[in-house]
RNA sequence: GGUCCCGUAGCUCAGCUGGAUAGAGCGGCAGCCUUCUAAGCUGUAGGUCAUUGGUUCGAAUCCAAUCGGGAUCACCA
């Protein structure tokens, strides 16, 4: 990588003119801001108390250095204030383009050893996914493939919650309420079907708990007396037993939420290499706990619960086994984390799960390391901010919750209307149209969710809808398709490679920024954050249309230059169209 | 109350381990389609980087305190 190269060529330099070996960390090496002459910035000022010389002495002396020795790669250098910036040759930058300007592989790197498991999108089967499920789904695909990208062997993994409390609640409202009812007897999606009973559940129990306390029962005493959460209650214990009829009931009422999720998943491009149920794993970690309790990791109170003290570590003291020897959700989550690891052999595993549960990860980390397991420390909690709305959180008891189905819904129409009105794919068929509308919505969708930094909430508002303008996913899939609308009208003459005539200051400008997706790349896979990426891709498309408007491509001065520009393209377009990909957005070769 | 996170333009967000006059997009204003896709380009207005102190050649960035907002601390998941 240039940064990089740059970087150990100032040192050598350095090195010989002043005999003083600096570490990598001591030398700061940024692009020159546009107002500057140069390409490559190197901070002098840091390097003043080490040589005990002014900025501009040791900027000369490196300069000069650099353009003398290093004549393949320096072409001349500017002083200003402190800073030495360099001009490049262009040599480095036309190689690059001539060796990757068509090459979906530029900038990822060769296979490594590690393996790595990301665990995301983990729905309930009590309610349809909404904004924040979309967040969630979109950050563990992309970080899966940006970490394929890095070179890294991974498993997508995702842990279905399927029992428990809430699901039995849906399932009585279904028997009161529903008379047979079915997603197809009511042609209704089944996982908002389902979702619309677990609502009646919690109106109806409003109901029964205000006329209780109507009756004169205080407000806590009703909401455990309210004879549908009694039900509710004895039909978990009834599924804890197996009980027959409420195992078909739950496998059914199941299955039409998978039918539904199978539609949202397919549509988003969410996958997974292997799906964990809780209802299989919710018993496991029980083992972990008895082996901790003889190790002295945990402790037994008097009422036979197991706990494990973590007041040293600054958090609390936490339950990890209930009096009666049953699991609480810590247990199983020990439990699941050791079969992931037996089952996959996994250096890391990445847990992509909303900062809410920040203290949980934390606590579910130390615990396997006082335990001594030995994928302790491969465990890495991805926590990413909540999406809420100019009002505050989304509730869903007020009504305010976005639906994923029908934001994916909006979002499409509304690239359907934007297309129809451009009206520049009238010969596409209606196959093709649906798709390209489809590309474009959820690429709008996925972008706007994909491009700020994860660990950070952030704000959606219905009320003005996801921009398609801008810094947004359809104006890099816009430029993409532009570029390839020009190389469909002019041919690219492979041949062609040795480009004598000087790089016009975007075009060195665009080829620099090339250059910089593989570092992107690594950087985004380090810290596992799409939206650097994201912000990459934006600006190189943003450069590209600049150049674009200020130069011409099919009437350039020369051939030689038509010829660079059109490489120049190819190159930027390949970027584009792989760094989407990388966030599971495709891109249109119109639109 | 304990722990943790956040506060940058009217709005949504960038600003990496301290470095040049704090940047984008949207929105506002003014321009650009007889030339390769105007979902584009160019220009312009808009900031006490919550506040106050400290560290130093230099602070939006590091430290402390204050103010404001949020998350979490269940024999829930």
């Amino acid at each position: 990588m240039l940064t990089d190269i740059i970087r150990s060529k100032t040192i050598k330099a350095i090195q010989s003119i002043y005999a003083i070996e600096l570490s990598e960390r001591d030398l700061q090496v940024n692009l020159t801001k546009p107002e500057f002459e140069g390409d490559y910035t190197i901070v002098l000022f840091s390097l003043i108390k080490s040589l005990k010389k002014n900025p501009d002495e040791i900027g000369n002396a490196i300069g000069n250095y650099l353009v003398e020795n290093e004549t393949a790669f320096f072409e001349s250098y500017y002083i200003i204030k402190g800073f030495l910036n360099i001009v490049l040759k262009s040599d480095f930058l036309l190689k690059m383009l001539n060796q990757h300007y068509q090459d979906p592989c530029f900038g990822k790197a060769a296979m490594n050893e590690k393996k790595i498991m990301v665990e995301y999108s983990s729905p309930n089967t009590n309610k349809p996914l909404h904004l924040g499920h979309l967040r969630n789904n979109f950050l563990g695909r992309s970080i899966a493939e940006i970490l394929k990208a890095n070179g890294y062997d991974v498993a997508k993994t995702c842990i279905v919650n399927d029992r428990g409390v809430h699901i039995c609640k849906s399932m009585i409202a279904w028997k009161r309420f529903a008379n047979g009812a079915t997603p197809s007897s009511t042609n209704k999606k089944g996982d908002h079907f389902v979702g619309d009973y677990y609502v009646m559940f919690n109106d109806a129990y409003k109901t029964e708990v205000e006329e209780l306390v109507q009756k004169g029962m205080s407000k806590a005493d009703a909401e455990k007396e309210a004879p549908i959460m009694k039900e509710t209650q004895q039909m978990l214990i009834d599924w804890e037993n197996g009980k027959p009829e409420v195992i078909e009931l739950w496998k059914t009422m199941n299955q039409w939420v998978y039918d539904g999720f199978e539609i949202t998943y397919r549509r988003i491009g969410s996958d997974f290499d292997k799906t964990y149920y809780e209802s299989n794993t919710y018993l496991l970690g029980k083992d972990t706990i008895e082996m901790g309790l003889k190790n002295d990791v945990f402790f037994k109170k008097d009422d036979g619960s197991v706990w494990i003290d973590l007041t040293s570590e600054g958090l609390d003291e936490k339950l990890v086994l209930r009096g009666d020897g049953t699991s609480v959700y810590i247990t199983q989550d020990i439990g699941l984390a050791q079969l992931k690891y037996d089952e996959f052999n996994i250096d890391q595993s990445i847990y992509v799960v909303g900062d809410e549960q920040n203290y949980h990860l934390k606590v579910l980390q130390l615990i396997c390391k006082k335990l001594g397991l030995p994928y302790a420390d491969g465990i890495h909690h991805l926590s990413y901010g909540m999406v809420e709305l100019p009002t505050g959180k989304m509730k869903s008891r007020e009504g305010t919750v976005v639906d994923a189905d029908d934001l994916i819904d909006e979002m499409v129409s509304i690239a359907a209307a934007h297309t129809q009105e451009l009206g520049k794919v009238k010969e596409f068929s209606s196959t093709e149209l649906k798709e390209l509308y489809d590309t474009i919505g959820l690429g709008a969708l996925k972008f706007f969710l994909l491009r700020v930094d994860p660990k950070k909430k952030m704000i959606f508002n219905p009320e003005e809808s996801i921009d398609f303008h801008g810094f947004t996913g359809p104006f890099i899939q816009y430029t993409h398709a532009r570029i390839k609308s020009v190389l469909r009208k002019n041919e690219l003459d492979p041949s062609m490679h040795d480009f004598k005539e000087p790089l016009h200051k975007m075009e060195k400008e665009l080829l620099i920024q090339c250059e910089l997706f593989e570092q992107t790349l690594k950087q985004a896979g380090q810290s596992l954050d799409p939206s650097t990426l994201s912000m990459y891709l934006f600006q190189l498309a943003q450069s590209f249309n600049s150049f674009y408007a200020a130069l011409s491509i099919s009437n350039a001065e020369t051939e030689q230059k038509k010829q660079l520009r059109l490489k120049i393209s190819s190159m930027v377009a390949t970027i584009l169209k792989s760094g989407m990909q990388l966030l599971g957005i495709n891109v249109p070769e119109k639109m």
